[in-house]
DNA sequence: CACATCACG
DNA sequence: ACGTACGTGATGTGC
C-alpha cells in the first residue's frame, strides 16, 4: 500500500533550530537545525516506511495572502542568519538523501501540502502530514493523518478526525473557525480581541462556525457581543487567512514524489560533509566518515573528465575548441589592471581542460590565443570583463563574451550580487566548489597550489559556468530581462573594458605640485589648531578630537555616534561660533581629505607604463543599476568646492592638441520622474525647458517667477531632491534645517501641485508590496523583501527605496544606453575620439582637434536620443584642455 | 575588520 | 510612537 508523507519544511527547520543546541561543524557553520530536521526525518522513514515523500518550502516572502492583508506574518523576528545559512545545507542534504522538495513561487509550504493532500485524498491514498503547526489539523481526513511535532522535534502526536474530535470536539474544518476567532500572534492574524481558545471553543460548540457566531450575536450579551460585532470583519479576514489554500497550480505527478530508499553513495558524503557522525552510524554509513582534508579531496574527485593540458596535450584541446562554450580565467588580486594570470579553465559539455598561463604564452598556444580574441567564438564565463583586462595587460586580446554568469546573476537579483561561483552552485544545485581560500590560502598565506589541485579547481569553475548559464537564460526570459542582458549589459561590459584599458592621462608633476600646496596649508592649520587648543593630538582621530572639543574645551555635544561624540562637518559647523579652533579644524578636514585621498591616492594609481589612471568599473554592485568605480574611484573627484575642483586640472588628453569633452544630462532623474509619474505640471516644465527648481518654487509657494528668491529656490531644490529619494518630512527637515511640521507642509503643498507624482509614489509602493519588487523602464528589477515588514524602520526604508529605485535605475539605464549607442557611433563614423569616463549622468571623452566640432553636437544628440520619453532629455556639453576646464 | 568621515551623482 | 533622506568608494583610527 502506497504511503505519502508531506513535510512542512520551513516549520520543521524553525522548530529544530530553536530546539537544538548550537551544533557547529569544523568549518564553524552552525548545523543544528539541519541535524534536528534530519533526525526527525530518519525517524519518520524508519517508523512509517513511506513510498512517497516530499518536503515543501515557502517560496518568496510575499504570498497571495499579503494581497488582502499586508500585515500577514508581520511582526515576526527576522530569520537569524545562523538559521538562514542552514536552508541551503538542508536542501542540498535532502537532495542527497533522495527526498523530493517542492517550492512554488508566492505560495507557502502549507498551501502546497494542502493541495497535494486534497489530490491524494480524492485518489484515496494514505497521507501523513508532518508539521508543528496546529493549523494543519484542518487537513485531517479519513485517509489523512496529521503528525504534530512537539517538544522541539522529539515527539510526534498523530491526529485523525477522531483524535481532533476527542481533543477539541471539533471537525477538522472547524479548526479554521477556531483560528478565525482566536487569531494567531505568530502570523499576525488578529482574530477577535479577548477571545482565546476557551471562548472560541465555547462559541463554536454553540454556533458551529465564524459565520454562525457572527450571525448569532443577538443571542449573546455584554462585552462579548460588542467585541464580536465590532470585530466581525477581523474575524472573517482571520478565517480567510487561516484557510489553507488547496488549489495551488502544481505540475508535479505522483511519480515526482517517489521516495525509494536512502542511497549510500550520495547520502554518505553529504552527511559526512556536515559531520553528522552519529547519523552516519545509524545508517551504517560510517565508511563515509572523513577528515576535512579527505573531504576536500572527495570534492575534487567528482567524475568530471578534466585534462591538465601540457604542450603535448594542446593538440587535443585545439581539436576540441569548437565545442568549448565556457571558460574561467583564474587571476589573483582585486585590481584586474594589476592581476597576474594563473591559468585558464575551459569547458565543453563533454570535457574540461586546464591550461597553465605559462603554456598559454607559448608559441604552440597561438590558436588558443586566437580563439580567446575571436568575437565569433562565443564564451560564457564568470566576470569576463575582469578576464578581458587581465589578459589585455599580458598582451592577449579577448573578445566574444556571450554570457557572463556574474552579470546575469546581478540582473536576476542585484542586491544578492557578487554571488561568487560557489554561492551560485547552491542556487542551482550544482556540485559545490572548494572555496578559493582552501585552495590558495588567504592574505599573506596566498600561494598557488600544485598543478593537479589548481587545474582541477579551475576546470571545475568553467564546468560550473557551463551548468549555470543555460539556467540563467531561462530565468532571464521569465523575468523579461533578456533584452536588458543581451542588448545592454553584455555589450556595455566590453565597452567598459575598452574605456578602462584606454585610461585617462594624468599629469603627475602638477599633482605633486598641488600636493605641496596642500602640505603647506595643512602644516599651517595644524600648528594653529594645536596652539589654540593648547595641546597636540591626532587631528585625524575623531575620538581624540571629540575629547578635546567636548571634555577639555567644554563645547556643547550636538550629536553622538554609537561609539562616542560625533565630530562630523554638520556638528563642527554648529560649533564654529563657539570656538576659534573649529573653523580651522573644518578647513583642515577639507585639505587633509584632498591630500590623502586625491593627491596621494591618485599618485599611487598613475600607471608607470602608460602615465594614465585606469579605473575599474563594477557593473554588478549598485542595487539600482548604476556603475561603481574602483582603484581609483573616478566617480567622486571633487567639484563642489574650488580647492578640490583643482584636482580636475590634472586629468588631461593623452595626445597633444586634443581636448577633454564632457557632457552631462540635465536633471535626468526629475525628467525620468516626469515621464514615469506622467505628471502634467512636471512634464510641462520640462517641455518648456524651465528651470525646474524655480518652477517648483513658483508652484509650491504660489508666486511668479520674479517673486522666487534665493531661499525659496533652495527650499524647492531640496524638496525635489527629497522627492527623488523617496520623501519624508523628517529627511527634508534635516536637510533644510527647519521644523518637521514645516517640512511636512512643503511636501503637502508639493503633492497638491504635482498630483501625478503623488499618485506615482502611492502606486509604486502598492506595486512593490504586491509584487515584492520594483522595475525600471528597461525592466531592471530590484526585490524589496522588507516592504511588508512590521518594523517601521525596515518598512519605511523599503518604501523609499521603492520610490527611488525606478527613478535612479531608469536614469542608469538611459546613460548605459547612451554609452552603447555612442560606442557604435564612434565606430561607425571611424572617429578617433574616445569615451573615457562615466560619472552617473556625465560622459567624458578625449577628442582630437578636427573632431571637436562634430563631437560637440554628436555627443549630446546621442545622449538625448538614447531613450524616447514623454519629456525631452537634455545633455549639456563643454570642453577644455583638461577636465577642470570642461565645465 | 568595524567605524567615522567625506568625496561624488 | 516609530526615527531616515537614494546610490557609491577611499581613507585613517583603533579594537
Amino acid at each position: 500500500m502506497d504511503k505519502l508523507i508531506l513535510i512542512d519544511g520551513n516549520n520543521i527547520i524553525y522548530r529544530a533550530f530553536f530546539a537544538m543546541p548550537p551544533l557547529t561543524n569544523t568549518a564553524g557553520q552552525q548545523t543544528n537545525a539541519v541535524y534536528g530536521f534530519t533526525t526527525m526525518l530518519l525517524r519518520l522513514i524508519e517508523e512509517h516506511k513511506p513510498t512517497h515523500m516530499i518536503v515543501a518550502f515557502d517560496a518568496g516572502k510575499v504570498t497571495f495572502r499579503h494581497e488582502g492583508y499586508q500585515e500577514y506574518k508581520g511582526g515576526r523576528e527576522k530569520t537569524p542568519p545562523e538559521l538562514s545559512e542552514q536552508f541551503p545545507m538542508l536542501k542540498e542534504l535532502l537532495q542527497a538523501l533522495g527526498v523530493p522538495q517542492f517550492e512554488i513561487a508566492s505560495y507557502e509550504a502549507d498551501d502546497i501540502i494542502g493541495t497535494i493532500s486534497r489530490q491524494a485524498d480524492e485518489a484515496g491514498r494514505q497521507v501523513m502530514i508532518v508539521s508543528g503547526d496546529k493549523d494543519m489539523l484542518q487537513l485531517a481526513s479519513e485517509h489523512t493523518t496529521v503528525a504534530l511535532i512537539r517538544k522541539g522535534v522529539s515527539e510526534i502526536e498523530l491526529y485523525g478526525p477522531q483524535q481532533i474530535r476527542e481533543k477539541y470536539d471539533l471537525t477538522p474544518l472547524q479548526i479554521i473557525d477556531l483560528k478565525g476567532l482566536m487569531g494567531d500572534a505568530s502570523d499576525n492574524i488578529p482574530g477577535v480581541p479577548g477571545v482565546g481558545e476557551k471562548t472560541a471553543l465555547k462559541l463554536l460548540q454553540q454556533f458551529g462556525s465564524v459565520e454562525g457566531v457572527l450571525a448569532g450575536t443577538d443571542e449573546l450579551k455584554g462585552k462579548m457581543k460588542e467585541k464580536l460585532e465590532t470585530h466581525a470583519e477581523d474575524a472573517r479576514m482571520s478565517k480567510r487567512l487561516a484557510t489553507i489554500y488547496r488549489e495551488v497550480p502544481l505540475e508535479h505527478s505522483w511519480e515526482d514524489m517517489t521516495f525509494s530508499a536512502i542511497r549510500a553513495e550520495t547520502a554518505g558524503p553529504a552527511l559526512a560533509k556536515l559531520e553528522f557522525r552519529s547519523l552516519l552510524e545509524r545508517l551504517s554509513l560510517s565508511a563515509y566518515t572523513q577528515s576535512p582534508e579527505a573531504e576536500a579531496a572527495q570534492v575534487e574527485a567528482a567524475e568530471l573528465d578534466i585534462m591538465l593540458v601540457d604542450e603535448a596535450g594542446l593538440k587535443q584541446l585545439l581539436a576540441d575548441l569548437p565545442e568549448i562554450a565556457a571558460m574561467h580565467l583564474e587571476t589573483n588580486g582585486d585590481n584586474p589592471h594589476r592581476s597576474e594570470v594563473i591559468g585558464l579553465g575551459l569547458s565543453s559539455p563533454e570535457r574540461h581542460y586546464f591550461v597553465p598561463f605559462a603554456l598559454l604564452l607559448q608559441p604552440a598556444a597561438e590558436k588558443l590565443r586566437k580563439w580567446l580574441g575571436d568575437e565569433k567564438a562565443p564564451k560564457s564565463g564568470y566576470d569576463l570583463h575582469r578576464a578581458d583586462l587581465a589578459l589585455h595587460w599580458q598582451g592577449i586580446a579577448f573578445a566574444g563574451a556571450a554570457h557572463d554568469v556574474q552579470l546575469a546573476a546581478y540582473l536576476l537579483d542585484p542586491t544578492e550580487a557578487n554571488q561568487n561561483l560557489n554561492d551560485l552552485t547552491t542556487k542551482y544545485a550544482l556540485p559545490r566548489l572548494s572555496p578559493d581560500e582552501d585552495i590558495f590560502g588567504k592574505g599573506a598565506k596566498y600561494r598557488i597550489p600544485e598543478l593537479e589541485v589548481l587545474g582541477t579547481h579551475v576546470a571545475r569553475k568553467s564546468a560550473t559556468v557551463l551548468g549555470i548559464a543555460a539556467r540563467q537564460q531561462q530565468e532571464l526570459v521569465e523575468t523579461d530581462m533578456t533584452g536588458l542582458f543581451k542588448d545592454l549589459e553584455m555589450p556595455l561590459s566590453r565597452i567598459l573594458a575598452d574605456m578602462e584599458k584606454q585610461g585617462i592621462a594624468a599629469n603627475k608633476d602638477d599633482l605633486q605640485e598641488l600636493g605641496k600646496e596642500f602640505e603647506a596649508q595643512i602644516h599651517k592649520l595644524v600648528t594653529e589648531i594645536y596652539q589654540i587648543c593648547g595641546v597636540e593630538f591626532n587631528l585625524n582621530s575623531p575620538k581624540q578630537l571629540g575629547e578635546i572639543l567636548f571634555d577639555k574645551l567644554g563645547l556643547p555635544v550636538v550629536k553622538k555616534t554609537k561609539t562616542g561624540y560625533s565630530t562630523d562637518a554638520e556638528v563642527l559647523e554648529k560649533l564654529a561660533p563657539y570656538h576659534a579652533a573649529v573653523r580651522h579644524i573644518l578647513n583642515y578636514r577639507t585639505i587633509a581629505k584632498l591630500q590623502s585621498t586625491y593627491v596621494e591616492g591618485l599618485l599611487k594609481e598613475i600607471s608607470p607604463q602608460t602615465g594614465k589612471v585606469h579605473t575599474f568599473y563594477r557593473q554588478t554592485i549598485a542595487a539600482t543599476g548604476r556603475l561603481s568605480s574602483q582603484f581609483p574611484n573616478l566617480q567622486n573627484i571633487p567639484i563642489r568646492l574650488e580647492e578640490g575642483r583643482k584636482i580636475r586640472k590634472i586629468f588631461v588628453p593623452s595626445e597633444p592638441g586634443w581636448s577633454i569633452l564632457a557632457a552631462d544630462y540635465s536633471q535626468i532623474e526629475l525628467r525620468v520622474l516626469a515621464h514615469i509619474a506622467d505628471d502634467e505640471g512636471l512634464k510641462e516644465a520640462f517641455l518648456n525647458d524651465m528651470d525646474i527648481h524655480t518652477k517648483t518654487a513658483m508652484d509650491v509657494f504660489g508666486v511668479t517667477a520674479e517673486q522666487v528668491d534665493g531661499n525659496m529656490r533652495r527650499s524647492a531644490k531640496a524638496v525635489n531632491f527629497g522627492i527623488v529619494y523617496g520623501i519624508s518630512d523628517y529627511g527634508l527637515s534635516q536637510n533644510l534645517n527647519i521644523p518637521r511640521k514645516e517640512a511636512a507642509r512643503f511636501i503637502e503643498q508639493y503633492f497638491d501641485v504635482f498630483q501625478g507624482v503623488r499618485k506615482y509614489m502611492d502606486d509604486i509602493v502598492t506595486e512593490a508590496k504586491s509584487n515584492g519588487y520594483v522595475t525600471t523602464l528597461l525592466e531592471r528589477r530590484r526585490y524589496l523583501p522588507e516592504i511588508n515588514a512590521k518594523n517601521f524602520n525596515l518598512r519605511s526604508f523599503a518604501e523609499r527605496t521603492a520610490m527611488n529605485t525606478p527613478i535612479q535605475g531608469t536614469a542608469a539605464d538611459i546613460i548605459k544606453l547612451a554609452m552603447v549607442q555612442m560606442d557604435k557611433a564612434l565606430y561607425e563614423r571611424g572617429l578617433k575620439s574616445r569615451m573615457l569616463l562615466q560619472v552617473h549622468d556625465e560622459l567624458v571623452f578625449e577628442v582630437p582637434e578636427d573632431e571637436l566640432e562634430l563631437m560637440k553636437s554628436l555627443v549630446p544628440q546621442v545622449m538625448e536620443g538614447a531613450l524616447k520619453l514623454s519629456v525631452p532629455l537634455k545633455a549639456e556639453v563643454s570642453f577644455g584642455s583638461n577636465w577642470y576646464e570642461a565645465k
